[in-house]
DNA sequence: GTCAATTCTTTGT
DNA sequence: ACAAAGAATTGAC
């Protein structure tokens, strides 16, 4: 449904810089704020728009994010981030997005486990809320996340992108 | 296999 | 501002 931006407290401001990132998967879509990496969208999402007037500083980033995204692409676990803005979530969704961007390569948590970490056992459902707002998949590990008994849960991009990246990690899932 | 419980976000009145 | 329903789950019967 396309409505109209929310009348949150710091919302995306209008301004936001779009640059595409061509990966052996295809170009995904990176959105930068002023204060860093504000999202990041799977290839097919949305069309780039011409990026014209770059600040200098976002060209930086971007070097570091189109790093990370073609290191998870491929596998691997990315050595730099690049400043991500999480303004656009609440806080109980930035502790969430924290954590998750805390695992480790190879490694899985549950939504239950996140949510023990953040403090709300019980609050697994919630957790799966926060990582489907999450604006930043891949660089934010939301697909290391499966439900209890190792089920693949949901995905934003597409649960073809979670087995498919879980799967580069030599990881098994239902 | 099916049902109930728990927490956070979003939308409508 | 208040209230109600939904959601990428979990655990028990």
């Amino acid at each position: 449904m396309a409505k109209k931006l929310p009348t949150k407290t710091g919302a995306i401001k209008d301004g936001l810089t779009c640059i595409g990132i061509a990966t052996t998967e295809g170009q995904f879509a990176a959105y930068y704020s002023e204060h860093g990496l504000a999202r990041l969208d799977f290839p097919g999402a949305g069309e780039i728009s011409g990026s014209k007037n770059v600040p200098a500083v976002v060209q930086a980033w971007h070097a570091i994010t189109t790093r990370a995204v073609k290191d998870v692409v491929a596998g691997k676990v990315p050595a730099k981030l690049p400043p991500l803005d999480l303004s656009t979530g609440t806080v109980f969704q930035q502790k969430v997005w924290k954590v998750l961007s805390e695992i480790k390569g190879g490694c899985t948590l549950s939504y239950g486990e996140v949510a023990e970490a953040v403090g709300k056992p019980g609050a697994a459902r919630a957790v799966g809320r926060a990582c489907g707002a999450n604006p930043i998949p891949v660089l934010i590990p939301c697909h290391r996340v499966l439900a209890a008994n190792r089920i693949l849960g949901g995905f934003s991009g597409g649960l073809e992108w979670k087995r498919k990246l879980l799967s580069r990690e030599n990881i098994s899932v239902q």
